[in-house]
RNA sequence: GCCGCUGUAGCUCAGCUGGUAGAGCACAUCAUUCGUAAUGAUGGGGUCGGGGGUUCGAAUCCCUUCAGCGGCACCA
């Protein structure tokens, strides 16, 4: 351990009683500084010696203490606020999705969940195409050949879902993996027909289904799975045309993310690694173009030393949930190496081929783990304009069933997804049911309402009801269910 | 993958030292037409995660396997 010191530091050792710890501390000077009723033994788990998975395993026991009982309620408190928008529990809730046995990490979306990604999906093709990316669509099982071209056989396979295809009559075996990542199948793209420097950027977009072989301790609900869709692009360009294309693309997620409820994120610059191809003049070049780039946004940042990928320097982009966790979503990644592997290039205006660049970029990450983030950071209370059940119109009495279906009609007509609760029950029961449901809007309808034509409209969260004519409510909510169109 | 724990009805959970399962909610039926977070009555529903073993007898004990949970490791 001391071996692991910088030469130099203090080493520092702890004792009390007969127990003693080499640590960089500090250490209270006796436990009757934790009051009695401050502290709890929260869990117990593995941990490896140092950390390494090849060394043994030791007995963890895990608590927190405070300096009062107070801030230990508040931190249970916390946990429990925690708990209770865990998207796995909100998912069951809200008819989300599940994941059975059968196929561990992968998602069975239900009706409302797939309606949130639909909404999430169709929201950023919309902001996608504005900013000049072309979608395009990519197989999913690919032959080993070109995953050994892109060198993914090699360094990725333990990580790959392998399908072997029996050709009958054929008495060859053809081995296919499930793709990992959308790049390689994004430069065969690129690859059909000759380009000239005049194509470039040329911004390919992908909602790239992927699969990856996961650990089994690492899966969490959505937040980590086999089966994803990356909302995946690849920026081919020129080494001037990377400084912009980052620019364009940091104030895309700004936006992106600040349409989406989060309005702040941290930036971190991975640079040049120990192990590493390409000339320091280039890897020079490239961290200045992306410093420059962040700067060009008004973006703060932090450098992450060494952590840069073999073949670039990349940012990741963290942003901060309602409760105060980071999720680190979207990506930047500056690659000249794929494109050379598979033989991507372009025609320049010297008439001689050059390689170009290719850049990886993500926003959310995938649509699974960043819905997880949407339920988390708003506790299942989504946006109006991704929630999956907006507005429930419940009668009062049966009488009022016909308005009932006049007015979801009108909604579902303005887009607004709508539909009728005339259960014969009482309104507080169709208002509860509702509310535990997280629709976002209950219109409740009785005789008052049909004979004035309005509704009684009511958000999830308050306990004060509004009356509108029916025409203010179609403009109103209509107007509600458009996605943000960007900042 | 590793350490520990868990797996009983759609959900949340009870079931002591082995004697072949129970509650609440949900669901169905009937009654109730009711003004903003639970109307009442009745009823249906479980090969106790899978496989094997011990035993006269296993949801309960043992082995094994799968999945989940809490961490650790991983997330080029």
């Amino acid at each position: 351990m001391i071996n692991r010191i910088p030469e130099g530091e203090d080493l520092r050792m702890y004792w009390h009683g007969n127990w003693q710890d080499f640590c960089r501390g500090p250490h209270l000077q006796t436990t009757g500084q934790v009051p009695a009723d401050a502290f709890k033994l929260t869990s117990i788990a593995g941990a490896y010696w140092l950390g390494d998975a090849s060394r043994p395993m030791l007995q963890r026991i895990y608590g927190v203490a405070f300096k009062n009982r107070d801030d230990l309620k508040a931190h249970l408190v916390m946990l429990e606020e925690a708990a209770k928008r865990d998207h796995r529990k909100l998912g069951r809730e809200m008819e989300l999705f599940h994941i059975q046995e059968e196929a561990p990490g992968m998602v069975f979306w239900h009706p409302n969940g797939w309606t949130i990604y639909r909404a999430l999906e169709d929201y950023m093709r919309g902001r996608l195409r504005v900013a000049g990316y072309k979608e395009i669509r990519t197989p999913q099982v690919v032959d080993r050949v070109l995953w050994e071209r892109s060198g993914h056989w090699e360094a990725y396979r333990e990580n790959m879902f392998i399908v072997e295809v029996d050709e009958d009559g054929a008495k060859e075996k053809r081995i296919n993996a499930l793709k990992p990542m959308n790049c390689p199948c994004h430069v065969q793209v690129y690859n059909q027909g000759l380009k000239s420097y005049r194509d470039l950027p040329l911004r390919l977009a992908e909602f790239g289904s992927c699969h990856r072989y996961e650990s089994s301790g690492s899966m969490h609900g959505l937040m980590r799975v086999r089966g994803f869709t990356q909302d995946d692009a690849h920026i081919f360009c020129t080494e001037e045309q990377i400084e912009k294309e980052c620019a364009d693309f940091i104030s895309l997620l700004a936006s992106v993310y600040k349409d989406l409820g989060f309005e702040s994120f941290e930036i971190k610059l991975s640079t040049r690694p120990d192990v590493r191809i390409g000339s320091d003049d280039t890897w020079d070049k490239l961290e200045a173009a992306l410093e420059n780039a962040i700067r060009a946004t008004g973006n703060a940042y932090e450098i992450d030393p060494g952590e840069g990928a073999f073949y670039g320097p990349k940012l990741d982009f963290k942003l901060t949930d309602a409760i105060g966790r980071k999720w680190q979503c979207g990506t930047f990644q500056v690659d000249g190496n794929t494109p050379t592997r598979l033989g991507a290039e372009y025609v320049a205006a010297d008439g001689d081929k050059h390689r170009p660049y290719m850049l990886h970029r993500a926003i959310l990450g995938s649509f699974e783990r960043f819905i997880g983030i949407l339920l988390e950071n708003y506790a299942g209370r989504l946006p109006f304009w991704l929630a999956p059940r907006q507005v429930v119109v419940a009668s009062i009495v049966s009488d009022a069933d016909p308005f009932v279906h006049e007015v979801v009609a009108a909604l579902q007509k303005v887009g607004v997804r709508a539909e009728a609760d005339i259960r014969n029950e009482k309104i507080n029961y169709k208002v509860r049911e509702h509310s535990v449901g997280k629709v976002p809007v209950i219109l409740a309808i009785g005789m008052k309402e049909v004979e004035e034509r309005t509704v009684s409209l009511r958000r999830l969260g308050d306990t004060q009801t509004q009356s509108l004519g029916f025409d203010a409510v179609m403009a109103t909510l209509g107007l509600e269910a458009l996605p943000p169109a960007g900042a």
